[in-house]
Formats: structure tokens, sequence, C-alpha cells
RNA sequence: CGGGGUAUAGCGCAGUCCGGCUAGCGCACCUGCUUUGGGAGCAGGGGGUCGUAGGUUCGAAUCCUGCUACCCCGACCA
């Protein structure tokens, strides 16, 4: 079974890449930095646009959309937001091109220069609180729950397919409250949401935390996040949701009058999650044969595979099957049947394993004769001969059982890449040789985090929620301190 | 922005050091026959201003100079 795939234990960087090109994901764009999202990685972007979506809505959001540009000044009004983004933004500054009068092309019309410069959304933070200020004027307004998908512009030194593109996909919701106690409350539902979808659709455990002031969303005053590891035993940010206190409402004066009549700066929250899931998902399961896909994100569940030498072979096979396709699908599988006669069978099947199709049927003429169909699972590789008949029955408790199975089988990849130590010579140890979370005590300053963060590459991914206490000292100062934080090398 | 590398058919590459006949290979593509239970075989075929601008030379993919783009490693980051 030769697959043509680097093995990921080799070179895991190239794996990663190969998964994505075989399984036809994504390619580099023409344009710097930025990605091409193919049909078949869009579709698994948008089956979990659907979930989170749904997600959304039962906790009471809308959606709604904001413009790409923002004006230049909006990102003035919040100071350590834009010390936190300045860095990457692409910026418009003019409006015409014309012809080059020396025949050299195209040219940026320099008489078209804008009065006040453009910057394409880095996130959309600052056009939002500037448009809330009009729509909130009463408690009565309040609270204001609202999602957005849209691309956004981050123009990053490096990039990598999916994991760091200069423009990507996300949601981000912003949210607006009457109380403290209201925006608290919304983040941590919030990040809830985010652990159910990754957790239950994507088969992937997260640690859910909070980040340490380095590493916390410019403008926040709390930044809660769900971690992941990935199969080389690093850390993967998968998502985030901001307490944004009143930082933003009182930098774009967003002021509602209470039921006390008073008036009072609104509290807020944001948060979001992007196409770097996608990439997340890859290195969450995938093998040295392609991608693995947890079946309820996977664009196609069940994939039939017809084996015959000529038409009246394949009439027949179809006849067969027809009524359990419909089937299937009345019951909600997501189905193929790949009736091509341009590619061999072997070719299918290898195919559909770089796709990452969770079960796969194969029917041929010996099949009718006993009645019988060959199934293969896509996370185990077992194959066996099942009852035709038992069909239906089969498909439904096998693809809950692979959602499961995954979530079983990544969360025990964690707790294995888990490590708890209580000297720097073993942090550092365990961050060369094993990798993985490391659980360290750490003595609360910012300057230690960022001298291990020089030393060692590692960062503190979170300050697990519902930590248990537990007096120790520092792995590095020796300093007192009250609990373990979870350290890793990151994406 | 620092360090390294690459640019030749849709994709992946050889050829460049040491200039020379019609620029070659694998995959993919087209045609035909035989095949079809894990990426089929044989035969035939199509596709290239060798990244770009200039220079050296009888002659440049190959040597020289400028430019551009992309990739990898760092700093930065969802």
């Amino acid at each position: 079974m030769a697959k043509n795939f680097t093995s990921k234990s080799e070179n895991y960087s190239q794996w990663y890449n190969e998964i994505v090109l075989k399984a036809d994901l994504a390619e580099n764009s023409a344009v710097r930095g930025c990605m091409v999202i193919k049909p078949y990685g869009y579709s698994i972007w948008e089956k979990m646009q659907q979930a989170l979506d749904n997600m959304f809505k039962e906790t009471g959001h809308e959606n709604a959309y904001f413009p790409l540009f923002i004006p230049k000044s909006f990102f003035s009004k919040e100071a350590s937001h834009v010390e936190g983004f300045a860095k990457e933004c692409a910026v418009v500054t003019h409006y015409r091109l014309k012809n080059d009068e020396n025949g050299k092309g195209v040219i940026v019309d320099p008489d078209a220069k804008l009065e006040e410069e453009l910057i394409v959304r880095p996130t959309s933070e600052t056009i939002i609180w500037d448009t809330y200020r009009t729509w909130i004027q009463s408690y009565r307004d309040l609270p204001l729950l609202i999602n957005q998908w849209a691309n956004v512009v981050r123009w990053e030194m490096r990039t990598r397919l999916f994991l760091r593109t200069a423009e990507f996909l996300w949601q981000e919701g912003h949210t607006a409250h009457a109380t403290e106690k209201e925006a608290l409350e919304e983040s941590m539902r919030m990040l809830d949401v985010y652990t159910d979808f990754a957790e239950n659709f994507m088969a992937m455990p997260v640690l859910r935390g909070v980040k340490t002031a380095n590493e916390r969303f410019a403008g926040a005053l709390e930044t809660f996040c769900i971690e992941s590891m990935m199969q080389d035993g690093k850390a993967l940010q998968a998502g985030t949701s901001h307490f944004l206190g009143q930082n933003f409402a009182k930098a774009f004066d967003v002021k509602f009058l209470s039921k006390e009549n008073k008036q009072e700066y609104v509290w807020a929250t944001s948060w979001g999650v992007s196409t770097r899931l996608i990439g997340a998902l890859i290195m969450s399961h995938s093998d040295d044969n392609g991608l693995v896909l947890p079946p309820k994100l996977a664009p196609i569940q069940v994939v039939i595979i017809p084996i015959f030498k000529n038409e009246e072979e394949l009439a027949k096979i179809t006849e067969k099957i027809n009524p359990i396709i419909a089937e299937l699908k009345k019951s909600g599988v997501r189905v193929k049947f790949d009736n091509r006669d341009s590619q061999k069978p072997g070719w299918k099947f290898n195919e559909y394993e770089f796709k990452g199709v969770p079960i796969r049927f194969a029917i041929g003429m010996r099949d009718l004769e006993n009645n019988m169909i060959e199934i293969a699972r896509r996370d185990t590789l077992e194959k066996e001969q099942i009852s035709f008949d038992s069909i239906l029955e089969k498909v439904n408790s096998l693809l809950v059982e692979i959602q499961d199975n995954l979530f079983q089988a990544a969360l025990n990849r964690r707790e294995s890449m888990s490590t708890i130590v209580d000297s720097y010579e073993e942090f550092k140890k365990v961050l060369d040789e094993k990798g993985g979370f490391v659980y360290a005590h750490w003595d609360g300053t910012p300057e230690t985090e960022e001298k291990i963060k020089q030393e060692t590459k590692a960062t503190i991914r979170c300050i697990p929620l519902n930590n248990t206490m537990e007096d120790g000292v520092c792995i590095y100062s020796g300093k007192p301190s009250s609990q373990r934080v979870v350290f890793a090398r990151s994406y």
C-alpha cells in the first residue's frame, strides 16, 4: 500500500503539506501569503460553519455584516489595540489606476490618493464599536449579540496553509452588555460553545483556560482560549473568547441609559474561530495514508465504489444499491456513489483515503451473488464483509463509533503528551525530547514568562480553568506559586 | 527585515559546474486495443519563446550583470 506520503514521523511539516495538497483542500495562491481554498476544503469549512452557526443561533446571536475597510482614524481610538495589530495591516492609499505614459503597463494614479487611508480589517472591533454607538441608547437595547462571518487580512511575515495565511476566513462575535457580570458570562458561554464544537464535532479534545497578560488579545481585559495538542507535540490555539471590559465602549463612546436613569458604558466581549480549525483538524487525526475526517464534519461520510467490468455489471450493481443509497440519504447520511468508469477501483480507494472519507463500501459481482458487501473504515483501516441487509444499521452505528474513536485516540495522545515537571532542567528536557503540554509552577510575572520563552521557545498556553490549587515554587525563579500552568511550543 | 535556496510543459524534476546537432524524464492529458476486488499494460500522440531585461560569443537553459517572483530557516502571529 504505497501511498507516496512522507511519514509524519519523518518530516511533520512536509507530511502536513502533502495532506493538504493530496486531499485537494487548498493551495498557495499567486498572491503573497494567501491561499486558495479548493471546493473540497471549502466544503469542510461549510460543515464547520453550519454547526457553529446553529450553536450561535441557539445561544441567541444574530448574523450581520460590517465593512471590509476601516478608516485609519478608528484605530487610534484604542491605544493597546492598535499596538497589537499595527505591524501587520494592509493599507489602502489610492483608489484609481491608470496606463503608464511610458507604456510600462498600469500604474497607481498619484492623483488618486485617499484623503484618509483605509485599513483592510485585521479584526472588526473598531468599526463595529463605532457602529454600536448609534445602535445602543437604553438598557432595553442590551444585550446586543452579533456575529459576523467574514474574511480578514493580517500581513504575516511567514505563512502556512490554513494555519497562518495573509487572508483568512473566520467568524467574529461582538457583544454588548449592561453589566460586567453579563459580559463575563457571555465570554464563558462562547468558550463553552467552542469547546463543545471542538470536542463533539471536530473530535479534538481541548484545554480550556485563560491567557496570561503577555498572550492576551490587544485591548482585552481577559482572554479565554481553547488549546489543542497536535500529533507532533506542538500546541495550537483553536479559539479565543475575550472579555473586553469597557475599553472599547470608552474608546468609541458607547453609553446607555440604565434603569436607574444613569449614563453608563456598556461591557463588551468578542470571540472568534477561523479556517485555522481546518489545520487543527488535519493535524489532530490524519495519518500516513492521508486525511482522516470525523464523520460529523466529513463532506462525504460514506462512499460506495462499484467494481464492474462492463455496463451491464454496473447496471446490476446500481439497481441493487440504489434503494440503499436512498435510505441512507433519507436518514441524513452524506453518501456518494462513485460510478465513474474513468478511474479504476484501486485508484478510487486511494483517492477517498487521501480525502478522509470515514466509511467506504466496495461492491462487485461476487458480492451480489453472496448478498454481501465489503466495508472499510478510515480511522482503523479495517475491512470486513457484512450482509447486504445490515448496511443501514452498520453505517449508523459505525459513524458514531468512528467519531468517538477519533476523539478518544486524540485524547489518549494528548494525555500521553502531557507531563508534570518540577525543575527547569526537567522542563527543557521534556520540551526537547518529548514536546507536548508541560505543567509547571510559574511565579506569575510577565518577566519570567518572557525569559522562558526566549530561552526555550515555549509559551504559557493557558492557565487552566478550574485549576487545582497546589503550592509550589516557580521552575525559573524559585519564587512561590499557587498553581501549575501549561507550557508548550506552539504553532 | 536578516540568512539560505529555487525559477525549464498542467504538476514534480534532470540538464547549468565544463556553452554546441531536434531541450529530456516521470506523473497528468489525447487516441486505440487489452484490462477492472488496492493508484492497470502495451502502442501511438499533443504540449516549451528554459522567470525577466540586457551583455559576452560564430553559437547561451548553460557564462556575466541588473530586476522580479516564489520557497525554506529566524523575529511576528488566529
